[in-house]
DNA sequence: TGCAAATACTTTGCGTGCAAACTAATATGT
DNA sequence: ACATATTAGTTTGCACGCAAAGTATTTGCA
């Protein structure tokens, strides 16, 4: 007997499975030139956009899990990108904030967004936009459940 | 300097990361009654769709790793799901097949796909559709290249 | 004041995803 | 036929994602 919803082809999960992962490893061989990995590539986006905060605010902005976090930070802390520092006011927290030669990271960075749009040839900009919006409302809808 | 694309709240990548995150822990609690996790559900899944295939067939029908496949069958095979057996035209061949009680999950696994759609309560069945259009476009504009 | 609950992070263990190196068996060309 | 290339899988090592347990530190409340 042949059940229609338990088809690979018909598994919305399935699609973001495979969507996610061929996205992840287009940026790798990018990011490898710049000897960082994905997540950690995430991370030196949020700390560009606002630098010295705290463990919890970047995992808050980057959506990785706190464990996988602390492993992350201490091997970018290791590469010299950034340095973890505890909070003089509240010393259970420790700010993040990156090295010159992590703010410096962000010019070799620059034109990876850029590259990887070159790659999409059958989507324009508008449906990216279009997937994006699709997407925010299944985080949404999954999220709060937890 | 705020450089636009940069940001994660512009980044396609970093949507799918989170959406794809979200989906597959929705499974999981849903799956852990069955005492598989989600990698393993597809490979089920493939099965179901079509039993006693090579391992080469299932890498094709899941997109999962070949060398994660070899470690998710193996855990497979020692919960008794499936058999791994040679293929006696070709021995370098792998014949893949359930087991009764692989076959008898399909049975718990039935309502799956309905709970997890319950979840959607924002997004309706034509959204999830042209959601897995455009995610097909993008998993086909990346998957050439290499 | 003092002690239990909450907060912020770390650690550990398991299950992948992936690259690269490795083994075994079959196919291919000369 | 026979060496070589190719194919099918496995193994290893590293990096996460995640749950659960553990460690400080701070809050909050009796």
């Amino acid at each position: 007997m042949s059940i229609k919803q338990l088809k690979l082809k018909n598994q919305l999960c399935h699609r973001l499975y495979m969507a996610s992962n061929s996205i992840v490893r287009a940026y790798r061989e990018l990011l490898s030139e710049l000897n960082i990995t994905y997540p950690q590539y995430v991370v030196m986006m949020a700390l560009w956009e606002q630098d010295k905060i705290t463990i919890a605010q970047l995992v808050e902005k980057t959506a990785i899990d706190g464990g996988a976090m602390t492993q992350i930070l201490k091997k970018m802390a290791d590469k010299s990108l950034l340095n973890i520092v505890k909070d003089q006011q509240d010393k259970r927290k420790r700010l993040v904030q990156l090295t010159q030669q992590g703010q410096a990271l962000k010019m070799d960075a620059v034109n990876i967004p850029n590259k990887i749009s070159c790659k999409f040839n059958s989507i324009d900009s508008g449906q990216v936009k279009q997937l994006m919006q699709l997407l925010d409302l299944v985080v949404n809808d999954l999220g709060e459940s937890t």
